[in-house]
DNA sequence: ATTTACATTAAAACAATTCTAAACTGTTGA
DNA sequence: TCAACAGTTTAGAATTGTTTTAATGTAAAT
């Protein structure tokens, strides 16, 4: 199968219409080698950087909502600035780095995994997210 | 020592002057016997309701920024809609329900407590927190 | 081909937060 | 006492990230 017809496999599953536009926003997403944490801005931009043409904000927010619905994105929750997500949607934690506001992922060497004893009564799990903040030692918490 | 010199201390220490607007906003947070979450907009519409008169937005959110700078409240990550807060200091983790919007204190009888194996060179961490996102069982991921 | 449902777009709307500039307050020291 | 100053409050404007809208365009089914 080729990269297009795994973009549109995609597409179709998330309830979106293979489009010039959209299939660009999958190559971008889903041909690196290693997956990437990104913020709507940032993609936007690599975007028309390779389209060489304007994609519209409102395209590209709700590709992206639809492939997090349909679980083929993660977001990150790290504070309320903007959103962070991520394309490696496997359980895993972060670091986020106060210097650089840059979000690293933390392997299994990294975190023991998290052992939850008690859940609220008649709720599911629906993630847990570890999101280690750091910065170097001279620094003030923000 | 009463409950104003507390504040005001708590202020001065924050680099704030103990005004009457600051003073209310110290007896909303620091007078409950319960530690609470909060968002800006709660916290100003229970401060209008006990001072019967309006508070500028501008002063609550500088002097809840001076307070989390000073490490007196948390800022609670949870998505990209608002900054939540807690008046919880200590180390502790939540449980977001998304069916209310509710975050709910976990206790240590909730959860083990976070073993990281493996920081990133030369940093240090400033924060552990552990978000578990909750659902009745019959509701889409969000 | 035509029709229909869905997409794209720019622009407007919106919500949370930050900034601004003017008026105000409290303290200090002539 | 009062002038001067530093810090404060405020309403409103500005900014930022995100969502909605309404007109136009396009993919796919008939």
């Amino acid at each position: 199968m080729n990269n297009i017809s795994i973009y549109t496999k995609k597409l179709r599953e998330s309830g979106l219409r293979p489009t010039r536009q959209r299939l660009k926003i999958c190559e971008v997403l889903f041909s690196p080698e290693k997956t990437f944490h990104f913020t709507i801005n940032d993609l936007t931009k690599i975007i028309e950087d390779k389209l060489s043409e304007k994609i519209s904000l409102a395209t590209v927010y709700n590709t992206i909502h639809a492939f997090k619905k349909k679980g083929y994105l993660k977001e990150i929750s790290i504070n309320s600035d903007k959103s962070y997500f991520d394309t490696n949607v496997t359980e895993h934690h972060h670091f986020f780095d106060e210097d650089t506001n840059e979000l690293i992922d933390c392997s299994n060497d990294d975190i023991d995994s998290v052992n939850i004893k008690k859940n609220i009564t008649g709720k599911k799990i629906k993630s847990v997210e570890v999101l280690i903040k750091v910065a170097s030692d001279n620094q003030n918490q923000k």
